[in-house]
Formats: C-alpha cells, sequence, structure tokens
DNA sequence: ATTCTCGGTGGTGGACACTG
DNA sequence: CAGTGTCCACCACCGAGAAT
C-alpha cells in the first residue's frame, strides 16, 4: 500500500505551493520596516519559496544561480550581493503593534553561505511564523512578476496596499503615519520632496508595471497636507497569462499620445503627416522640447514652433547623441535582465502547471471521496472503525487523536466537520474511500496518470 | 506667515574602463 | 584578475519664490 504520510505532503503541497505567489499577512504588509528595493526583492523571493501549509519555518535553500537569473548580472557580482545584502537584512528591525500585542524583530534570522557550493540557506526569524505561514484570514497574495520591475522600494510597498486594499478599492494615510510605516519619519522634512521621491514615483511604476495603480488626492488642514487618499485601478495594461515580456502593451497610439499632447496648437491631420515623414523618436524630442519652452512662456505661436521644431532634425540629432551613450548601456543590462527573468520564469511556469494538475487531481479525488462518503449508511460507524482496526498505522493514530467529537453535531455532520478540516483525518479517509472502491477510483485516476507521466510527475 | 513647488546641488553607489 | 579611477544616475536636501 502507498505511504500514508507521503501522500499527505503532496497532496498539501500541491495545494500550497504556487511559485510565484507571495503571501503575506496584513500585519506584516502595514507593519514599520526601512529597506532598499534590492533586499525588498531578494526577501520577497525568500517569501515565494516558504511553504505557507508548514506550521514552522523551513530552511530557504537557494541556489545563487536563482538570484543570477533574477538580477541578470553575472555571478561574481551576485555573491558579493547577496553576502552584504543578507547581512543588512539581518540587521532590518522590523516592529508591528497592535491592540493584542506589540513584536520587535529582525527581517532575516541568519544567512548560511556553502562556500564553494553557490548555495544559500536562509532562515527567517520564529516571531514573523504567523505572519507568513497557515494563515487563514487577514492576508495578502500577489504575484512575484508584480514587483520584479519595480526599482523603488516604496513602490513595492505601495503595490502590497493596494492589494490589500484591493476589495475596498481604496485606503488613506496620515503623511505622517505613511512615512513612519515605511521608516522614513524622519527624512523628507520637505512635504514635496517626499511627494515627489516616494508618492509620484511609486504611481508612476505601478501604472507602467503592475496589474494594480492607484491615484491619490491629498487632504489639507489649512495649508498643509495631512492626509493622502488612494484610489486603486486596475490595470489595462495587465498582462493576460504567464510572463509574456515581448509582448507589446500599448495604451494610445503613438499618434493619439502626441497628439493629445498638441491638439491645442496643432490638428490631428499634422500629427499624422509628422509620423508619415519622421521618426518617432525626433517627433517625440521636437513636441517635448516646445511644450517645455512654451510652458516657459518663451513661445509666441505654438503651432508654428511645434512644426519647425519637429521638422528639426538637428536637435533630434544632437538630444539623441547625448541620450545614446546612456541608452546602450542601460539596454545591455537591461536585456541581458530580461532573458534571464524570461527563464527563471519558464521554470516557475513549470513548476505552477505541474502544482496545478495535481491540485486539479487533488480536487478530482475528493469529489470522488465525497459522493461515495454520502452512499455510506452508517459512515461514522463504518469508516471510524475501519480507521481504529488498522493497528500500528501511525496516520490513523493521528487521525484519530484530532478527531474532534462535537456534542451539537449528529453523528453525521459531525464526521463531515472533521473531514473537511482537511487534516489528517480527510486524507486517511480518502484512502479508505479509494480502497473501498478501487475498481471505480482507477478509472477515475486512469486520466490523470497519462498526464502525470508527461510531466515526469508520480500520482499521490 | 506658513506651506507648497520646483530648480538646483552635493553625496553616494553602481557600472564600466583602465592599469599593474 | 584585483584594485582603482571615472562617469553618471539617482536620491535627499536646500532655498527662493509662489500660493494660500
Amino acid at each position: 500500500m502507498e505511504n500514508n504520510e507521503e501522500r499527505r505532503e503532496k497532496a498539501i503541497n500541491a495545494l500550497s505551493k504556487d511559485p510565484f505567489r507571495i503571501v503575506k499577512s496584513n500585519p506584516i504588509i502595514n507593519s514599520k520596516y526601512e529597506i532598499s528595493a534590492v533586499q525588498a526583492k531578494i526577501y520577497l523571493l525568500m517569501i515565494s519559496k516558504l511553504d505557507v501549509s508548514k506550521p514552522n519555518f523551513e530552511p530557504l535553500n537557494f541556489s545563487v544561480k536563482d538570484f543570477e537569473r533574477l538580477y541578470g548580472t553575472d555571478t561574481k557580482a551576485i555573491y558579493k550581493l547577496i553576502s552584504t545584502e543578507a547581512v543588512k537584512l539581518m540587521s532590518k528591525r522590523i516592529s508591528y503593534e497592535d491592540e493584542h500585542i506589540r513584536i520587535d524583530t529582525v527581517l532575516l534570522a541568519s544567512c548560511i553561505y556553502h562556500k564553494r557550493e553557490g548555495r544559500v540557506t536562509f532562515e527567517l526569524p520564529r516571531a514573523l511564523q504567523p505572519f507568513l505561514l497557515q494563515l487563514k484570514q487577514n492576508f495578502t497574495t500577489y504575484n512575484l512578476e508584480n514587483i520584479l520591475r519595480l526599482e523603488s522600494v516604496y513602490s513595492i510597498r505601495f503595490f502590497e496596499f493596494c492589494k490589500e486594499y484591493e476589495g475596498l478599492g481604496k485606503f488613506s494615510f496620515l503623511v505622517e503615519d505613511l512615512k513612519d510605516t515605511f521608516g522614513i519619519a524622519d527624512r523628507y522634512k520637505n512635504y514635496f520632496d517626499f511627494k515627489k521621491y516616494v508618492v509620484l514615483q511609486a504611481e508612476k511604476e505601478l501604472k507602467e508595471n503592475c496589474e494594480l495603480f492607484f491615484d491619490f488626492t491629498e487632504e489639507k488642514q489649512g495649508k498643509k497636507v495631512i492626509k493622502l487618499h488612494f484610489r486603486i485601478h486596475k490595470n489595462r495594461k495587465q498582462k493576460k497569462d504567464g510572463f509574456d515580456f515581448d509582448e507589446a502593451e500599448v495604451i494610445d497610439s503613438p499618434v493619439e499620445e502626441i497628439f493629445g499632447l498638441v491638439k491645442n496648437f496643432v490638428s490631428l491631420e499634422t500629427v499624422q503627416g509628422w509620423f508619415a515623414k519622421l521618426p518617432e523618436e525626433q517627433i517625440r524630442i521636437g513636441v517635448d522640447y516646445s511644450l517645455e519652452q512654451n510652458k516657459a512662456g518663451k513661445v509666441k505661436d505654438m503651432g508654428a514652433y511645434l512644426q519647425k521644431l519637429v521638422n528639426e532634425t538637428s536637435l533630434w540629432e544632437k538630444e539623441s547623441k547625448k541620450q545614446q551613450a546612456t541608452k546602450d548601456r542601460k539596454s545591455k543590462t537591461d536585456a541581458h535582465k530580461k532573458v534571464a527573468q524570461q527563464e527563471l520564469f519558464k521554470e516557475r511556469q513549470a513548476e505552477s502547471d505541474k502544482n496545478e494538475f495535481l491540485s486539479d487531481y487533488e480536487q478530482v479525488i475528493k469529489v470522488f471521496s465525497l459522493t461515495k462518503l454520502n452512499t455510506i449508511e452508517n459512515l461514522s460507524d463504518e469508516v471510524m472503525e475501519s480507521i481504529r482496526s488498522e493497528q500500528g498505522m501511525i496516520m490513523n493514530s493521528i487521525a484519530l487523536s484530532s478527531y474532534e467529537n462535537n456534542t451539537e453535531l449528529s453523528a453525521k455532520d459531525e464526521f463531515f466537520f472533521n473531514y473537511e478540516k482537511g487534516t489528517t483525518f480527510y486524507y486517511v479517509v480518502n484512502s479508505y474511500i479509494q480502497q473501498k472502491y478501487s475498481g471505480e477510483f482507477k478509472l477515475v485516476k486512469q486520466p490523470f496518470e497519462l498526464k502525470a507521466k508527461a510531466l515526469k510527475i508520480s500520482l499521490p
């Protein structure tokens, strides 16, 4: 007979491990900590590898390659990056307080570096366990992909807020509280700086990269901005499925976009004319420059000025030469990053497919078991008796020991109450049903076996 | 008078090139 | 290949003027 422990393990894994998914309790999202974007990404990669079904943290093993793929730089740099950033993470304090509890801990408990193996083992502090494992309520999940291309750590945190309050569609913060939560209470004494580098920056990055983004309004007390009200929006640019980085994601056509900027000065036909004969980049540079000059009050006839500047090749050449060197360097690393991320996601996608398949299979098993259970006359007596009679089976005794007698329920309801808890009892009962109706179960299992073979996994 | 806005500036750290 | 220098972008801050 198949090993029950193994079977339980696999089933739980199938249900709980989505390789892209970050699961965080809301208190940890709202708690105070200050961290850099690189550190946040390393940390979130760690969290995405957690098996959230386990009651305790287990050491998290990473190959340096995991990070290499993520960052797209060479191995040497990654070694240095991980060791320095992990050390910093170990000194980063995180604190949370509500009416019941106050917790102070660090983000990372230990980092063991296996020399010449290209392997790192991380351990998270125990105090964080209740916030990251076996979460039943008050938690937020999101896809790692959303935050990978965010440059600012505040963007990552804003995205988490958007996810947390997605259901409400909005959220608010006192400016001081927000700064406090980000661990920057003593910085940005100038409100506009905070707005510029924290809020507006995050607004921009989320809009460009995430499935959710926000806009916000300011609430003033006198002249002072004291509170910010955020509204959450679903992004039209959101990716459909998977992680196709190459797919073009254009909201407006370039013609519409440029026309939107200059519609007060020239006609749509004029803009279309530009696009027919000039490179897009030249048009953009000319328009940007003209708008700047106009804003500075240096232009008398904006229509004529636009025509002149957009058609001005030298302006474009000058500007593009200036930008080229920077662009080249940036695109080189960006391309490298992109390829690396694609690889990582492909790999994780395969892993996700497997888990989805196992999860489907688990669902079918449950339906099969429930259908059969409902046909058994004296359910409780028959099944419980059989579980009890299997002397020496560890799983059976665990199942029985966790069985809760509830005097308010009928025997049958009590049975289903314990079954639905999804603990060991659930797996033992399923196993009983599968044996009792082994002929039928074989037929149910058959179609899955083929696909399991293709995915190179064995069915529980 | 207070607070916001915005251009300007210095510090910092990463990427890259150069050198021994 | 490690160490050093240079460049550049970004961040945080500052101060003058605008707005209220």
